[in-house]
DNA sequence: GCCAACGTTGGC
DNA sequence: GCCAACGTTGGC
């Protein structure tokens, strides 16, 4: 199994939309790279939810329900989407701020490459945050 | 095919 | 609001 972590402004997708959801596509994504790894999700997946410009922080923990398919919005049509279904929240978030602070957490994609809205983390990454954030 | 100009993302 | 990073576009 594998971890991501996947972005959203909260202005334009937010967290608690999230939790009423359930379930959405995540869909929009229009980079070559971030539509990689959208690709390489699998049924069980477990994906970081990262508010981007406000917050900055991760929120909560959602689960790929449907591996990459083509997006509709899409008028060129190579570019996919994937679903999404809600897991838990972060019962503290945590901030961008703290994982940069992190020696361990200095490889993160996600501060590397800040630009990209879906990037993967690590196993080792993956239960550092966890830690960090009050789960297990 | 190169590269300058421009647009977008996202942190600060 | 500014700026760095980086992707895309279009002229040549």
């Amino acid at each position: 199994m594998a971890y991501w972590l996947i972005k959203s402004e909260p202005d334009a997708y937010s967290w608690a939309q999230m939790q009423q959801d359930k379930r959405t596509h995540w869909s929009g994504v229009r980079n070559h790279q971030a539509a990689g790894n959208l690709r390489a999700m699998k049924i069980g997946d477990l994906a970081f939810f990262y508010h981007s410009n406000v917050g900055k922080e991760i929120v909560g923990i959602v689960e790929v329900a449907a591996t990459a398919y083509p997006d509709p919005s899409d008028e060129t049509k190579k570019f996919v989407m994937v679903d999404v279904a809600y897991k838990k929240s972060m019962p503290k978030p945590v901030t961008l701020a703290q994982m940069k602070s992190e020696k361990s957490l200095a490889n993160l994609q996600l501060i590397k490459q800040s630009r990209l809205s879906v990037v993967p983390v690590r196993a080792e990454e993956w239960q550092k945050i966890m830690a960090l954030g009050g789960l297990k």
